[in-house]
DNA sequence: ATGACGATGCACT
DNA sequence: GTGCATCGTCATG
């Protein structure tokens, strides 16, 4: 859901106290011939169709972990978190992710998913619980809107979001 | 049983 | 900008 995915530009994301601000997002549903869940309840895809507040967690192109953020009302619907401003933690992110520069540390969703030690022991886990916290956000961010990155469907549908003016996005905004 | 294809990231030109 | 690693998942036969 588009509104969700917006809400939680500017909320702060940890995973066992590493993490920061969620400044880009998208939103993914059960409509969406780019979603996981389009196609209908799997194994994979079990946690989309779950209770909301819980973790999708997927493995990409067999190498990469990415982390959705299950959305209630319709089932199949979730928010994949593609970037953070690391600003919690940033000794561990180094240490599983080396000596790059902080802006590039959780620049991308499977970047992110490396620097906060997010795999799929996480799968269907509870989102208001540990390892996760999430927290509030404290002013409201001035977000833009644009088509999502990396599909091949569903490509006219502007469901990507991000803070507006931000380097630490995983590509700039368009649209 | 098998093949096509990724909600990506990195190295390299 | 381009090429490609790498493997789970799903659709098809």
């Amino acid at each position: 859901m588009a509104a969700v995915a917006r809400a939680l530009i500017g909320t702060t994301l940890l995973v066992d106290g590493v993490g920061g601000m969620v400044v880009e997002t998208e939103a993914y549903d059960r409509n969406d011939p780019a979603s996981h869940s389009f196609r209908g309840p799997t194994l994979r895809n079990a946690a989309m169709f779950g209770p909301p507040g819980h973790a999708y967690v997927y493995r990409s192109y067999g190498i990469h972990w990415c982390l959705n953020l299950v959305c209630g009302g319709e089932p199949g619907a979730a928010v994949l978190i593609r970037a953070l401003d690391p600003a919690f933690g940033l000794d561990a992110m180094h240490s599983r992710r080396g000596g790059l520069p902080v802006r590039d540390l959780c620049r991308g969703p499977g970047r992110l998913c490396q620097a906060l030690g997010i795999t799929d022991a996480l799968n269907g886990r509870r989102l208001d619980e540990a390892p996760f916290l999430l927290r509030p956000r404290t002013a409201e961010p001035v977000i833009a809107a644009g088509p999502r990155i990396g599909i091949s469907q569903g490509v006219a549908t502007p469901w990507r979001f991000g803070l507006a003016g931000s380097r630490l996005l995983s590509r700039p905004m368009r649209g």
